[in-house]
Parts: C-alpha cells; structure tokens; sequence
DNA sequence: CAGAAATACCTTGCACACGATGTAATCGTG
DNA sequence: CACGATTACATCGTGTGCAAGGTATTTCTG
C-alpha cells in the first residue's frame, strides 16, 4: 500500500506548488505594473464594480483585515485608490480608484491573455479546474469552521 | 464577450483561494504538533529520506534558500532536526532528523487521512487534480524562466 | 597552479497571510 | 435611553516567500 506521508501523492502539494508557480509567472507582468499579484487581484475587484467598502472586497478574496488594511494602504500611497469613511456609517471605509488606478486598467489589458497562455489550459479543461477547486476551497473551508467532528 | 478580468473566470484566482484554503484546514492539525505547513511539508521529504542536504529540500518543495534558511533554522531550534556540514564538501549542509523529529511521524500519523476527508475528493478526481496541476506548474515555470517569448 | 567561474548557503528587505488584540461606531435589548 | 453586544477596521507579532547581495568553498580554465 502506498505510503500516505509520499509527497507526490498529495493533492495539497499539488496545489501549494503550482500557486506559487503561478504567482511566479505573473510577477515579471505585473512588476511593470508596480504591482503583487495580491494588489493585482484588489484591482480586479474594483474594475469591476468601484467604491466597495473593505469588507466587501476581503470577502470577494477570501482575506481578512489584517492582509487587506496594509495592502491597501500601499496601493494608496501609490496613488491608485482613496480611503473615506462612510458619512451614514463611519465605521466603514470606502476605497475607490483614482484616476490613475482606473487608467491602470488599459496598461493590464493584456495581462490575462498572457498568463492564460503561460498556463497551457484550454477552455474546458479551466473551466473544469476551476469547478474542482472551488468544490475543494468550499470543502475545506467547511472543514475549517465546522471542524473535523463538527456537531450542529 | 466575457470579461477578461472577471474574477470568477480565472483559473489563477481559484488557485489562489483554494491553496489558502487547504493551508487553512491543515493548521489546526498541524498546530497541535507544533508545525505550520511549510514546516511539515519539510518533514514529510525528511521522513521519506533523511539526512539531505538543503540544496535537495529546497528542490523537493521548489522552495528557494532565502526561505528554507530560516525555516529550517526554526525547525532545529524547535530540536526536530540538526544541521552539519559534509566533511567532503564543506558548503553543504546536511538536515538530519532528530529522534524527537522521526518520533512526530507517529504522532502526525492522522493528518493526511483526515485533510484528504476535509478536501472531499474521491481517488480518481484527486489523480486527476493532480495530474493537472503538475502539467499547469510544469507550464507556468517553464513561461517564468523562457519569459513570454523565449528565443533559444 | 593561479585566477575566474560556479556552487551552496546565509542574510536582509519587502510584501503578504493570519491570529490576537484594540478601538470607535452602530445596533439590539430591556 | 442606557448598556452590552456586534460590526468594521487597524495594529502587532510571527512565519512564510522571494529578490538581491554577501561569504566561503569548490571546480573549471588557461
């Protein structure tokens, strides 16, 4: 029987890898930019739809405060977004694209057409890993708050 | 047409998300026994065979020096593991397993079982996940080191 | 065999990621 | 309406990851 501690038979070091392998591919791109991909992806959620309070984007990419409160504060002393607080909520903080962060957008039309050809992936074989992935990030997630012995 | 930057298409986000889902799952599992993921991740090449030198972890886990360095130096500080250098070559530094390191393997014995239940695969969409992130790691590295348009 | 190049590793600096803790504002309840 | 709970966010500490730069040891080359 196949020893369960065998590296290559993990699906988690799989995964972990190829993330990282991927990040590094985008790198090179996004350095022109002036960018990390984790940057990138607060960027992608507000070029498509902008002025989304903090919370609203933690939750589009699964990061909480502590990840999200410098990120955006460097992102902002690069003069790609505003901070303002909510006049009907101060406790919220809206954060919404400069001029220059929307212009940004043009500079990285072609980004996704690069790396979707550095991945080497066809239109169905993304569209079913992305399928697996999310059911794995669902299941995990779940595992994670409900425990290993959850009992509701 | 789709939105080349929508978020929910892309393959690279749901990587992203599902990998710090996993790592997620694992940490209270590996809390228990004192690890973090990457951590264990070295454990697991050092259980497989020991005394290896970081050249060769580093090559297992595609991770550099300037991150293995330190890792390992917590790991040894922590009495799981010794570094030497080889008497033959004196640059090398040789990670061997303390008696309290190999010991862990039993006391982590449950961990692969229970994340492979926390991911909710079945054994063929597992092989196949795997399969296909291998292929997309293989991809984006050779992208990262030919650059978009390598010329041999 | 001397000097150059390569190798193995280390350290530093920066940017995530996450747990824990703190704070101000709002909400819920009696 | 007082006051405890909740919410939204910030900060701090620790541990990765990676680029860049440094050192010591070996190997290669002329």
């Amino acid at each position: 029987m196949p020893d369960e501690f065998q590296l290559d038979e993990q699906a988690c070091f799989a995964l972990y890898a190829a993330s990282r392998a991927v990040t590094d591919a985008y790198r090179p791109l996004l350095g022109e930019l002036g960018l990390t991909y984790p940057q990138y992806l607060v960027l992608l959620v507000l070029w498509e739809s902008d002025a989304r309070p903090v919370k609203e984007i933690g939750e589009a990419l699964h990061l909480d405060y502590g990840t999200l409160s410098p990120l955006l504060k460097r992102l902002e002393a690069n003069g790609l977004l505003t901070r303002a607080r909510l006049p009907e909520d101060e406790r919220t903080v809206v954060i919404s694209l400069t001029e220059e962060g929307r212009f940004l957008r043009t500079r990285a039309a072609g980004v996704p057409s690069a790396i979707g050809c550095a991945l080497g992936l066809d239109d169905a074989s993304r569209r079913e890993l992305i399928t697996t992935l999310r059911r794995l990030t669902a299941s995990a997630t779940a595992y994670s708050l409900g425990g290993p012995d959850a009992q509701p």
